[in-house]
DNA sequence: CGACCCGCTTGATCCGCATCAGTGCCGAGG
DNA sequence: CCTCGGCACTGATGCGGATCAAGCGGGTCG
């Protein structure tokens, strides 16, 4: 079913993908594509360079704009009055920002590059307007909301059902879909997260985070690439899903 | 009590109001009013009525419409291909049901009446049509979107961060928040649900939630009413948001 | 070069919550 | 009436992941 076009990722683990969400996952390279085509012609947009750590938008500014990811990996954190923080999303290319400002008129979270990227800026009003005279954008707007939804409500079950090493081969094989998807190489993906970033993410300890990865390689699900501990190699992602179903069916008889 | 044309809310209940997160939190009721005035004067809506543990709509089926609770109270409940389902979020009168349908064109969640209540039926397409001529329209759907994704977040981050009581206190804190933002009454408010979908919608299973409420109660937080466990008084919101505060400062300081 | 810091790994121990098990309460139906 | 099934509460026990602690490699800077 999945004929990618343009990505040269290993086919039988395609064809033996247990779970085909996305039905029109070969399209999905080139629907971003027609985004930002779509976003350039009908508004007007100010790109944005952001360096990594950098800020796109901090949670209690006034929301008067949102995003797109251009370029480059941006999370969203999410502070709490008290203080605490947690990664509550990733964001790549063709991604959106600042969703969740539009409701009460501020940020909610923190937008923070993590490596240098670029995004466009758009502003919220004009963007309004471009809906009412382009019914295409409108539905585009609805569609990234609508999909954002769905990935948050994913997550939020799988840290409620998980075990804490199926979550991180849940996030590695989320992470190589999201590869896929755009048309990128998915057998050696570089995390450019820190194991305490990944652990916030997914609500767990960085030791666990740790552990996880190397339980994860004993049972060659992935293996470390050798410049580094940083760089995970995913030789096969129906091996990651396996696992993942594998430890849920652990849990799950009795 | 629906008849809330703007809403006649408890004044001292809002000054004292701990968290005061929304600036125009007595103008919510009004509001609802005036989104469900709109919807009906700019659409053509089916009303229908459901009854308890009926569904609105379920995971799989193809969306072609958007629904409005008008009265009553809904679950939507994730489920996952292996059978694992999860309560992910509750609404009440003018919230949304059936956004996450709109980016693959099928619903990604079964939403079910937990009591017999009305919802607005809304044809997708009347409603970008509805969008285009309508700009206010359009306004009220995005903001009801970035509502959803900030309050899923917040579940989110309540669910890593907060140890089992706190976040059964959390939860209560945020009902009892619904319902005065609806102009009814807070300090006593009937839960219908059971121990076991509030523990699923939680994180947690039955008998902790159980420990939880006893705990609570212990506590002087909240009280049983007299006519049966499902009825929760609350004396005091502003107590139960302190509960929050201190389990987390016993958990943060080392 | 060595001193230091940072990120990662691994082991030992502790604790919160799941699990298992027993009891009580209530409403429905024979 | 008694029985039965669903829901709720509570105690005992075990496990998964947090916490504490130690060691290691690599990068930076004096």
């Amino acid at each position: 079913m999945q004929t990618l076009s343009q990505t040269p990722a290993i086919p039988h683990a395609i064809a033996a993908c247990p779970t085909p969400i996305a039905p029109s996952r070969p399209l999905v390279g080139e629907r971003i594509a027609q985004l930002l085509a779509l976003i350039d012609t009908e508004l007007t947009v100010v790109r944005r360079v952001v360096r990594a750590g950098e800020p796109v938008y901090r949670a209690g500014e006034v929301f008067d704009s949102l995003y797109v990811v251009h370029a480059g990996l941006f999370k969203t954190v999410n502070v709490s009055a008290d203080g605490r923080e947690q990664v509550v999303g990733l964001h790549f290319k063709g991604d959106w920002l600042g969703f969740d400002g539009i409701a009460d008129g501020s940020f909610g979270c923190d937008a923070i590059a993590m490596d240098t990227g670029e995004v466009w800026m758009i502003r919220y009003d004009a963007l309004l307007e471009g809906c009412s005279r382009t019914p295409m954008l409108m539905a585009a707007v609805h569609t990234a909301m609508s999909r954002e939804l769905a990935r948050d409500r994913d997550s939020m079950m799988a840290m409620c059902t998980l075990p804490a090493d199926a979550r991180v081969a849940d996030f590695l094989r989320n992470w190589a879909d999201t590869l896929e998807q755009r048309g990128l190489r998915t057998d050696c993906i570089t995390l450019r997260m820190t194991r305490a970033e990944i652990g916030n993410y997914l609500g767990m300890k960085l030791e666990t985070v740790s552990r996880a990865l190397s339980r994860l390689e004993r049972d060659k699900v992935i293996g470390f690439s050798e410049k580094g501990r940083r760089d995970i190699e995913i030789p096969d992602v129906a091996a990651l899903s396996a696992f993942v179903d594998r430890r849920l069916a652990a849990v799950t008889l009795h």
